[in-house]
DNA sequence: ACCGTCAATATGTTGG
DNA sequence: CCAACATATTGACGGT
């Protein structure tokens, strides 16, 4: 089985959980087109358990807010039947009346609201019509708010995930220095050894070895029935589980 | 007062 | 074209 280059073969897999997406939405390159990777499927509704509801009935505040319902694109059909449910009806535009003020107000949303929220990203991170209609009926919010809440998470998730992928790119930077250094300092001694001691370079040339990290043969000029010889004696193979030698 | 969180809005992008 | 989404931004609110 081919090892590949075990420098480079360090799992640093940054699709941690992405998938593909439009390419123009990216702002890390190497990441480019993807986004958070949760997503589900075509399943069947998982919501709908009549019993979720009772589990909420203790939070009936009015949750139905606010200065929503500003963005015309929202109100379709979809959220004029969800209103149905609501508590709440969305002026087309918000009347200056003396509601105003309260409906200015912005809504939090209850622990119990929360919760079954954050139960269904983990089942899934988007959702369907019917899945958020029955969603935001168990929750006694409009389905919109449902759907804001959904994106807001999303996006939450993203720039989590993003700040987890830069740590472990800095992390991965630092070994690589690091790395980089000790094959300097490696190729340093080599050439220091080579002036030193011409004989033991002849020797190095004429013998061929293993590499620990990659198992290859190097050096020498004849590998078949040659004698082999497992790393120098001074350490010259620095790091065998990751790290190739400079030899390589 | 400042800051972080989060619901909500505004707007651009994409796929059917 | 439109629905659904991503992204940037706003503003209310709570904690310090």
């Amino acid at each position: 089985m081919d090892k590949g280059y075990g420098v480079c073969d360090t799992g640093l897999a940054l699709g941690l959980g992405y998938k593909r997406k439009s390419p123009s939405q990216s702002f890390i390159s190497g990441m480019n087109s993807l986004e958070p990777m949760l997503t589900l499927g075509l399943s069947g509704d998982p919501y709908g358990s009549p019993t979720m509801s009772k589990v909420l009935e203790e939070s009936t505040q009015s949750p139905v807010s606010s200065f929503s319902n500003a963005n015309p694109r929202s109100i379709k059909s979809e959220e004029i039947i969800g209103e149905e449910t609501g508590t709440e009806k969305v002026s087309p535009r918000g009347s200056d009346d003396d509601e105003e003020v309260c409906a200015k107000k912005k809504l939090r949303l209850t622990k119990d609201q929360s919760a079954l929220l954050e139960e269904r990203f983990k089942e899934h991170t988007t959702l369907n019509p019917k899945q958020k209609q029955a969603l935001a009926k168990q929750l006694n919010l409009r389905p919109r708010q449902v759907e804001v809440w959904f994106q807001n998470r999303r996006a939450r998730t993203k720039l989590k995930q993003t700040e987890l992928d830069c740590e472990l790119l800095k992390r991965r930077c630092e070994t690589l220095t690091d790395e980089n250094q000790r094959l300097q300092r490696e190729v340093q001694e080599l050439k220091a050894l080579k002036l030193k001691s011409p004989l033991f370079m002849q020797f190095l040339k004429t013998s061929p070895m293993i590499c620990p990290a990659c198992e290859r043969i190097t050096g020498g000029d004849a590998p078949k029935g040659g004698p082999l010889m497992v790393a120098p004696p001074k350490h010259l193979f620095f790091n065998p589980f990751t790290t190739h030698s400079a030899a390589c």
